[in-house]
DNA sequence: TAGATAATTTAGCCAAGGCTAACTTTTGTA
DNA sequence: TACAAAAGTTAGCCTTGGCTAAATTATCTA
């Protein structure tokens, strides 16, 4: 506030913007929300399969710290998506086109956590604050963070 | 996933959690989502009194997006939550409380947009990407944002 | 100042994602 | 192998935050 800046412009000055350019702005977050469950339940899923060979309802539940009744419906919208294929009282498992969305997913958040990490954040910061950060960072800024990793 | 890195331990190896902390991870994200609206809303409140004197409904959906009736319902969600001060058909304003939260969100918007610039991103990847990820951002690593601004 | 236009509200709809209670199926064990 | 425990599902409820259509109120202008 009271230090000069070097960055192009004054920082603390907010910029006006156009309210389209806004609108605009707040409907690529909404986008991002609708988008969310469906992350971070195959990054999930996939993450399990990796370490137990199969994705429970059970261990989904315990994870997310929800009730399994809310992984039953949200398991359904999946299949719904053709993200995840099942069969009834079964483990659960990825389709192609899941199991790209998990590789997606899984490499955003890690670089997310480690650019974090790289500004000295602790890990159980570094991982809450991914949690929800990963979801509205774009290609650019992804990009930004693995520069500026791969320099560090 | 070549390069091998320097930070503290292996960069792209993700960790193993508990189960427990990760619950308390999705749990923090969900209560972000929570405050989301209450949020956006008073940022947006507190810009349109300073530019134009008081803020309209009719305002507030242009830039947000989102229908007029939209915008009527959540004021008066706000009005419960005692964050806003408002006549029936007449402008909003913000109550003491609405201030001291518009104060802080509009600071914290302020720096995570100073931050992503700093990284080299554009003005509008900057804006509409700040606008999702403040949410998810803790007081830590605010902080990192603004020793790392301090430093650039 | 009356009438038209613009802004706001109300009513009622919808989908998402939480929950509990109760039921069904699967799994493990005596 | 029967039955108890664990896991999963179903039904039905709730809140949030979108929407449209229609009614109401405020504002502008001829
Ligand atoms: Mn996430
Ligand atoms: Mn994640
Ligand atoms: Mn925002
Ligand atoms: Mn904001």
């Amino acid at each position: 506030m009271t230090k000069p800046q070097s960055h192009g412009r004054e920082t603390f000055e907010p910029v006006e913007r156009a309210p389209e350019a806004q609108a605009e702005g707040f409907a690529i977050v909404r986008q991002a929300h609708e988008s969310e469950m469906a992350e971070d339940y195959v990054e999930l899923i996939a993450e399990l399969i990796e370490t137990r060979g199969e994705a429970r309802p059970v261990d989904i539940a315990e994870r997310f710290g929800v009730k399994p009744p809310t992984v039953t419906k949200n398991i359904s919208r999946l299949r719904t998506a053709g993200l995840v294929r099942r069969e009834r009282y079964r483990a659960v498992f990825l389709t192609e086109e899941g199991q790209a969305l998990a590789e997606a997913c899984r490499r955003r958040h890690r670089i997310v956590v480690a650019f974090l990490l790289s500004l000295g954040i602790d890990e159980e910061t570094a991982e809450r604050d991914a949690e929800g950060i990963e979801h509205h960072v774009s290609d650019e800024t992804l990009e930004a963070f693995e520069r500026k990793l791969d320099r560090t």
